[in-house]
DNA sequence: ATGTACAAGATTTTT
DNA sequence: TCTTGTACAT
């Protein structure tokens, strides 16, 4: 179940008439390799449902010849529905859809001997991965505050993102991240002494099944006549490295994307990958969708206005022909809770005017500002709901019933082993576990066997010994009935012999009658599957954020990230204060592109928009309890002044006057570029000088022709690393 | 082995 | 402010 569900209403029928000229072109152009450059709110989702259905219709291929790749779960599951409404049941199922991780998942699970994994190999979570990389970091007593766990995982999986295995690494980065290189290598022989691979390697496995296996990879390179891909401009080098080999066969790619949404650089996606696209598919169309059926005039001129101090850009004027409609409010306050105050004023205003709540959201930056508004909305009495939050699945008690589960089908599955090994408590401390570890590393087994071993050895003594005997002894019993009984029955029984419902049921923690409710809704989910397996398999997809407040009229609270692709009557977009956003660790950096993509991120903000947008900051916030004070944000300045009207508490300073540039860093001249130099820029590659501006350069690219970009960007050709 | 007391550290997020 | 992790006592 998605938390919003897709508007279908619009797109009963299959009628090619209803899009225009460059939609239908960008349907009907099947072959060869064709990039879309859709801007906000120009019906991107709609050509792609209309091109999977013109291809089946057409009988250009049967459905399982077709893959389609979108972002998240979520938006496979309505392309589905859409698709669906538009050509009927059947087809779509067999059609390959869904996410890079998912669809590599299916190819891996098929294929996993070749990489050395066991069929039944552990795909780890976030949880379970920081969790093991805890446990290296500890081992190797590493002494550099620094480097955090988090922080060399972060760097381990900016390589897997590049496609980087430990041996690709580039020996420049070798030395320079000396520590987390070795951790890398660490990491990766645990992972496959553990049989399970995290997020990352999904798709690293599979080049490399692709890679070793010639037969392997030419069946699927047949199999796929057509491939589709949503929001190119988030892929990563892995992810394009993986298309460019499925599609070289029938050559047949269409790639979805815009480059001013671009806002997972963070995460290693390369907007690279978009901007390339000409060089790396021969032949290749670009189609551009650049009229917006979402926004009113003003909205768009905003948003426009504001993402045309970018450098960064392909660039597409986006235009629309509805009324020009309201201005967009800017507005500022003494502070957070003025602001969150105001807010639920306004809510109340545009609900007498007809808006209901569910047509608004509030978008944040950062998810700790979600909570002044939801404390606000509460005592207001307004339903809200906060998307994007913790998912069911990810819940603790969810996550513990989950490993039982899977301990039972795969006992040799150490993550779950160690996960409800003591929980609820029964005697087996660190230390215990310590030797555990010990043992199977030495052993190359699971903590399943290294138990059985520790038992038969003899090394322990007393209480420890005891319970894990009776743990072992109750996995092999589970295991017995699991054959005869539904699955249910199963998961109850198991949460009444291990007594984790009376650990629930006993302890004074205020959130634990809501966690023995989740309990119970996973129990009443697994009725509806046969076999334990399957259900471990979809369980992910299936109770992806099953929120209450589905059928309740209520606000929308959600981070700017998450509401990518998503729209609204009204949007607030609230905290622009420089520091929070743009972003602290964004002004910090010294590549000057991360500014650019908080920049993105405004402009993803403004254009949800379909009628309203409010965008409000506040002079002081309290941030983690404590109060600070901010200026109001860069962004508020290079708003076009002829689309927003701006309101301010009485005494504040308003963020238009004059002083441009005073708490903006000066910025870098241009000097040491002189007109005619041989220069190099990352994306657009090299070209000549023609004009020096400040810090601007006006350069004549050989591939891209003439642009204007930040001189930061620009190295000079000779210093070229090649 | 487990409970308590205090310090530290805390974007954005999907798989 | 609040969660999480570590040191120490029981």
């Amino acid at each position: 179940m998605s938390p919003l569900p897709p508007d279908l209403s619009s797109e009963d029928t299959f009628d090619l008439s209803t899009l225009n000229i460059d939609q239908r072109k960008a349907v009907e152009c099947v072959y060869g390799p064709l990039l879309v450059l859709a801007g906000a709110g120009t019906g991107k989702t709609r050509v792609l449902t209309y091109r999977l259905s013109h291809i089946i219709q057409q009988n250009l291929a049967c459905p399982h010849q077709i893959l389609c790749v979108t972002f998240t779960n979520k938006a496979a599951f309505e392309m589905r529905l859409r698709v669906e409404k538009l050509i009927g049941q059947g087809p779509s199922q067999g059609i390959w859809m869904g996410t890079f991780h998912a669809l590599a998942l299916k190819i891996v699970r098929r294929h996993s001997e070749i990489v050395g994994l066991a069929p039944k190999f552990t795909v780890l979570d976030t949880d379970d991965q920081l969790r093991f990389v805890k446990r290296i970091h500890k081992d190797f007593q590493v002494t550099d505050k620094k480097w955090t766990p988090k922080a060399i995982l972060h760097r381990i999986e900016r390589w897997k993102d590049r496609g980087l295995t430990p041996e690709k690494v580039p020996e420049s980065e070798q030395t320079k991240y000396d520590l987390c290189y070795k951790f890398y290598k660490a990491y990766q022989e645990r992972l496959i002494q553990s049989n399970a691979v995290d997020f990352g390697d999904l798709l690293l496995s599979c080049l490399e099944i692709f890679r070793k296996d010639a037969d392997v990879l030419k069946k699927y390179q047949q199999q796929f006549s057509f491939i589709l891909v949503d929001e190119y401009q988030d892929t990563n080098v892995a992810q394009y490295l993986w298309l460019r080999l499925l599609a070289q066969k029938h050559n047949n790619i269409c790639c979805v994307g815009d480059d001013d949404q671009s806002i997972y650089g963070w995460r290693g996606a390369e907007v690279t990958n978009i901007l390339k696209f000409e060089d790396d598919f021969s032949d290749a169309v670009v189609i551009r969708l650049e009229q917006n059926y979402r926004s009113t005039h003003h909205i768009l001129g905003a948003a426009s206005g504001l993402i045309a101090h970018n450098y960064e850009r392909l660039g597409k004027t986006l235009w629309t022909d509805q009324k020009a409609g309201e201005k967009v409010c800017v507005k500022g306050y003494w502070d957070s809770q003025e602001e969150a105050r105001a807010l639920g004023e306004d809510v109340a205003q545009l609900q007498n005017v007809g808006y209901s709540l569910s047509d608004m959201a509030i978008l944040v930056r950062a998810s700790y500002q979600t909570r002044e508004f939801e404390e606000r909305l509460m005592t207001l009495g307004f339903p809200y709901r906060v998307v994007g939050g913790l998912r069911f699945y990810e819940r603790m008690e969810i996550r513990d019933v989950l490993a039982y589960l899977r301990l039972v089908l795969f006992p040799h599955d150490s993550f779950a082993f160690e996960r409800v090994i003591n929980t609820p408590k029964r005697g087996i401390g660190n230390s215990t576990l310590q030797t555990l570890h010990q043992l199977a590393r030495f052993e190359q087994c699971s903590l399943f066997q290294a138990t059985q071993k520790l038992i038969d050895t003899d090394e322990l003594r007393g209480k420890a010994k005891t319970s894990l005997e009776s743990f072992l002894r109750s996995i092999q019993q589970w295991q017995e009935v699991a054959k005869t009984t539904p699955i249910r029955t199963l998961c109850e029984l198991i949460l009444k012999e291990t007594g984790y419902f009376d650990m629930w049921r006993n302890s004074k923690m205020p959130d634990a009658p809501g966690r023995i409710e989740n309990i119970r809704e996973l129990l009443t989910a697994l009725e509806g599957f046969e076999n334990l397996e399957t259900f471990l398999e979809h369980v992910s997809l299936v109770m992806d954020n099953t929120a209450q407040g589905f059928h309740t009229d209520s606000i929308n609270i959600m981070t700017l990230h998450s509401a990518k692709g998503l729209e609204f009557n009204v949007v607030f977009l609230s905290g622009w204060e420089e520091g929070l956003f743009p972003h602290m660790r964004a002004l910090e950096d010294l590549n000057p592109d991360s500014l650019e993509e908080e920049r993105r991120l405004a402009y993803v903000g403004i254009t949800r928009a379909r009628e309203r947008a409010f965008i409000t900051y506040a002079t002081r916030r309290r941030i983690h309890g404590v109060w600070k004070s901010s200026v109001p944000s860069r962004f508020l300045k290079e708003l076009p002044r002829n689309h927003i009207e701006v309101t301010v508490q009485g005494g504040l300073y308003p963020p238009m006057e004059g002083d441009q540039g005073s708490q903006a860093p000066q910025k870098k001249n241009g000097e040491g570029f002189l007109p005619n130099a041989r220069v190099f820029h990352q994306k657009f590659g090299y070209g000549y000088v023609i004009y020096v501006e400040h810090d601007r350069l006006e350069i004549h690219f050989d591939h891209s022709g003439v642009k204007k970009v930040l001189s930061a960007f620009i190295k000079k050709a000779e210093d070229v690393v090649r």
